[in-house]
DNA sequence: CACAATTATGTTGTGCGCAATATTATTTTA
DNA sequence: TAAAATAATATTGCGCACAACATAATTGTG
């Protein structure tokens, strides 16, 4: 490759945000087919897995402020999927939980999971061996 | 950790999805010293490395639209670290030169670059090993 | 050479993503 | 308990990111 330092080959920064733009635009096609986008769907992951949880839980979840979910919580209540309402013990947060529709959604997404799966076309320890180092270099990038 | 292939923990795209956000986290501060979001510090890697290049020869680098580029680079040449002209022999193109200003913020982004190496914390074959499988990633999903 | 197809860039509209700020509810503390 | 501090969510403004469409220049083809 290049000796620079700076050349955009050598830059694992570019290799993870270009690999990250790959992702979104092959699932956007499978997604929008369930009327959601990307980041509504790592919500939706969320949900699938706690049934119902506040902005604040999500947030911390997905790494989003709510200067993000806040909009993007209004569209999936728009779109059916979710329901959001001020807790009674707690009048400052809001619960977002899922409906009947938000629920039934689930068993497509294990379907689009699939097709992204073998279009990864990674085994499964090279997928495990990515995960963990990008796990560090977040976690290391978060520290300092 | 979970059994559910749908769990947030088993993404792969979430692991560079969040990877992704960690380093634009971590460059902002110091990208904002130089005047430069992320996305504009891309694009200067590309002229740093080929001096001046057109539009679509930036974009097919990054694999951006003009949608993206065109106001970006208006607000690169507003810093005066670029200069947008039509080349004379095909007036369809507009070629994009580094201004003085702009070859000379090189030694400072070498600083930056110092600073988020140590951040990552990943000697240097944790990186090859990292970048390898993502360009394997990257190219399996573009192919798909 | 005329005219259709292609190429390069720009614009518009929608949806993130985040900093900064605002608002309201709860908790702490004087 | 009143006032200060904190916590949860919302809003505004700016900058990507991309689809869809528009415009102008060049190339290819009859």
């Amino acid at each position: 490759m290049t000796q620079d330092p700076l050349s955009l080959d050598n830059q694992l920064c570019f290799a993870i945000y270009s690999a990250s733009h790959a992702f979104t635009k092959a699932y956007r096609p499978l997604l929008t087919e369930l009327g959601l986008t990307y980041p509504q769907y790592l919500v939706m992951l969320v949900l699938w897995e706690k049934r119902a949880a506040s902005v604040t839980e999500i947030g911390a979840a997905l790494g989003l402020d709510t200067g993000t979910l806040s909009p993007l919580l209004k569209r999936l209540e728009k779109t059916g999927y979710i329901r959001r309402e001020r807790s009674r013990e707690d009048e400052r947060q809001v619960m977002i939980a899922l409906t009947t529709p938000g629920v039934t959604l689930k068993s497509r997404a294990q379907e689009v999971l699939k097709t992204i799966g073998q279009a990864i076309g990674c085994d499964l320890e090279q997928m495990r061996v990515l995960m963990d180092g990008l796990r560090r270099v977040r976690r290391n990038l978060e520290e300092a």
